[in-house]
Order: structure tokens, then sequence, then C-alpha cells
DNA sequence: TGGGTTAGTGGGAAAGGCCCACTTAGTAAT
DNA sequence: ATTACTAAGTGGGCCTTTCCCACTAACCCA
């Protein structure tokens, strides 16, 4: 089966894609963007929802991230503020058309600024709240094991870093922050910890101006770096156990 | 340029390679495993050093895992007692055979039971110590990047995981823990802080048997669970500033 | 003007790390 | 033997940070 080329090169090349876990949170839910595969001759796991992603075109994508971005502009039509590597998974069976690997990276950003489906057809993306077993969805490939993974490390992160900053518009107010601590954590925090930590970090700039509503009005924050996310020295506390984690996967 | 085979697979296959950062530390020193590239005709950066790595076998891998697991095989001879996914790495240039992508793995060992070279030329493998830049030497494709960033990984989980527990022989000492962790860190800890945290993680056996030296004895422990690394709730103290850390790469 | 609700703060108790100094237990040398 | 030396291991106070609860502040609405 191996197809001699060079000498160097005699080994069946895998299947090679990259694949993209974008995370948002809007009405205090966590969501995920996902696309629905397209049906059609060959095509594997026709009409099921999955990840956005697809394969690395050698001709156009300088390198991993670049495709990751690609792709990513294709679907959402916005420069994502957020983005690191998630890993790679690659094995024989993940994919019925042969051995194939992917390269998974991982997304964050607000919903304020983005218009959806920008690029594609409306009924084929899908912003779809992250429940208890979204996995229960039968996504497509092995991208269930893959959003879980997923959803494990934005958790890690949010006990220690400032990542549920990405996760909001532009101008927000503490509470606002906090809540999305809370949301993706699933449980609450201690309103004067919390405001004293984040402020002490110095992520944050004050608008001169503020939120107004049916109560007490709020100050409105913008993050000062939105290139980088902060790590505080300790996790948020005012939780239950800590946790052990070994290797991945 | 793609050369159809079929209506789903019309795409350039990139090059995939799986590879390899193991680390040991031996004589007060971090040093991570090299092998030398094979001089021959079409063989990219010939005579260079490398870290160990090389083409996934679609027949032989069931998966990356057991790839990495396979090669490390192949050169020490042993089954590494952590391992860990530490991303991937992929563009048009890093190979001059083509575009090529790289899983990499990372790996921790203890020196005492290793026969290195089981498996190869003794002259082609080397346990090279990691000094500020052993990024001066010029390794082979992209792997002075690749060693940076299992460093800057290696470095910032030591300051809140047990993971230079894997880095021991069997049987080791409080103190010899300690400075596994300094040697890693750069930086000295305080005793007491330290030991308190670690006994009372419960990660250790105490052995019913004390290193005899010069002076007064120590208690030697060995390793409770040898498969999981234990996550601290804090970091080790005693350091200058925060870090901020960012997107990767 | 008073009720309701959310924003934001004060302050003390408690927990746990940090750090220094002390004791302990062995070898080696006089 | 006695003394010096060195590394193992401990006692205990200081100090930072969280935790928790209650209080004040500011606005809308009826």
């Amino acid at each position: 089966m191996p197809h001699v080329k060079t000498q160097t090169i005699d080994f069946d090349r895998p299947l090679t894609t990259v694949d993209i876990v974008i995370f948002t949170v809007s009405e205090e839910t966590l969501r995920v963007l996902l696309v629905r595969r397209p049906v059609g001759e060959g095509e594997p796991f026709p009409g099921r929802w999955a990840l956005p992603g697809g394969f690395i075109d050698t001709a156009k994508d300088a390198d991993l991230e670049s495709c990751a971005r690609r792709k990513l502009t294709e679907k959402t039509g916005v420069d994502v503020p957020y983005l690191e590597q998630l890993g790679s998974y690659g094995n024989a069976i993940r994919d019925p058309r042969g051995w194939s690997a992917t390269h998974v990276y991982f997304a964050l950003m607000g919903l304020d600024d983005v218009e959806l489906a920008a690029g594609g057809n409306a009924s084929e993306l899908r912003w779809a709240p992250v429940h208890a077993d979204i996995t229960g969805e039968a996504l497509a490939f092995d991208h269930a094991e893959i959003l879980a993974a997923a959803l494990t490390r934005l958790r890690s992160k949010v006990e220690y870093t400032s990542l549920p900053a990405f996760l909001m518009p532009v101008e927000f107010t503490l509470t606002e922050l906090q809540r999305t601590y809370e949301v993706i954590l699933g449980r609450e925090l201690e309103k004067k910890a919390f405001r004293t930590r984040v402020l002490a970090a110095d992520l944050l700039d004050t608008v001169p101006r503020m939120q107004v509503g049916a109560n007490r009005p709020a100050q409105l924050y913008r993050l000062r770096d939105t290139r980088k996310a902060h790590v505080f020295a300790r996790p948020f506390g005012s939780a239950d156990a800590p946790n052990a984690a070994g290797m991945r996967r």
C-alpha cells in the first residue's frame, strides 16, 4: 500500500485536518459553534453536526494556525480575540475514509460583534448550548470527545485565568464578568473576593460611563490587553475539592 | 496540484510525523534525549541532532499516542512513566521535503531504570543537558522551537504539580525531590513549606528504610500513584513575579 | 416618598503559606 | 571520647488572603 515516491517518503500519509472548538456565552449559557456536515456521495457523517474545520490546503495555508483562522473567518466573518491550540487527535478509525489526524484549536469570542453565518448558509450553523451532555448529540467523527476535552480545558483554565474576559462584549460590568465565570464553572463565587482579585490584577480599564438599568448603575470596564490572558497566582476559591489532573486524554 | 483520487480527498496530504521531547534529571541537570539524524541521499538535516520521532506507520500505529510509545520504546527500551501531548507544529517550510505537521509528545522518566540505546547505536543517542540556550545547538527542523515550548510547559507545570516526581528514581528523599524542583525552576524553595505541602498532598509512600550518608539519615519515599500527577491548589511560592501566559506559541 | 433591587464596601475571623531559628542524628577528625 | 560539621526535620509566630456577613449607595418605579 505505500506508493513509493522518493526514498524518504514511503509511508502512507494520514488525512490531515484542522478543527476549531469555539466558545461563546450568551443568555447566561455557554455555547459552542457547530456546523452541519454536507450531504453527498462519499461524505462521512452526512447531515450530522460537527465542529467547524476541514482539510489543510497546502497551497493556501502557511501553517496550522493560519489554517484555523482561515476556517474561522469563513464561518464567522470575524477575527477571534483568543486562539490557542488544544491538541491533536489521530487514529485509524475516526474517519471512515482512512487513517486521519486533526489539529484542534480552541477559540473564545464575545457575541456582540459577530455576524454569524456571514459566509455560509444560516441553517447550517448553530451556537449550540453546552449542556451536561452535548456528547449525547452524536456529533460527527470523534468531535464529542474533542469537545469534552475542550470543555475540560476551558473549565480548568477559568479557575485561575482571565479567559472569561474574552467571552464578554467589549464593555461589561464586573458583575457580568463574574456571572460568566459562574456559568462556566457551574458554581457561585464570592463577590468581594472576586472583585478584589480582578481589580488587583489590573486587567481592566475603567470606562468613564456607567451601565444604566433598573437599579443602581454599574461601572463599565473593558479589557486592557486584548491579546493576553492573565494568570492568577491562585485559583478562584469557594470550591469543593482540589482536582487531580494527570495525563491528558 | 491536487491529484484527484476521490471526491472527498482531493487535497495534498501533509507529511505527518510524531516527535517526543523526553526529559530526565541527572547530576542535578535537566536533560533531554536527542538522536542524530541519519546521513543519506535525500535525508534532511543529515548528521544533526534532533528529537526522537518519525513518520506515522498507518499499518502499525493504531493512534498517535501508541506511535509515540512505539518510538520511545525503540529508543530507550522502557515504558515511560509519564506521557502527555504537547501540541502540534505544522507549516510549509519546516521540512524541506514538503508541507509537514508533527504531533509532539512530552515525556518524563527517571534515569535509574533506563538502559539507553537499547535499540540503537549508542553514539547516535545523547542525554543533552538543557542549558540556557540549547537552541544555539541548531537542532534539526524546528526542534529548537519545540524544545523551547516543552521547557516552558515543564517549568509552568512544575510550579503547581508533582511532575518532578516522575523524574526521580523509584526511591528518593524529600530533599532530593526538592532539589529536582529547584533545578527545573532555577530558584530555591522554602524547605518547610515544600515538605508540608508535599506530605499533605499524600502523594508519597514511606519506605521503611533510611538513606544513609555522611550526615543525618533521611527518610526514603516512593511515588504512590505512578500514573497520575497531583495538582496543587497553589503554585510553589517564594518566587518573584506572577507570570502572564497567553496564547501558546 | 417609600419599596425594591442591584452595586459596591467595611471589617473581623479564620486558614494557610512563609520564614527563621532551633533541635536531631549521623559521620569524620582530633 | 569529645568536638566539629553537615544535612534532616520541626516549632511557632507573622502575614497575606480569603471568607463571610452586614452595611451603605444609587437608581427606577409606583
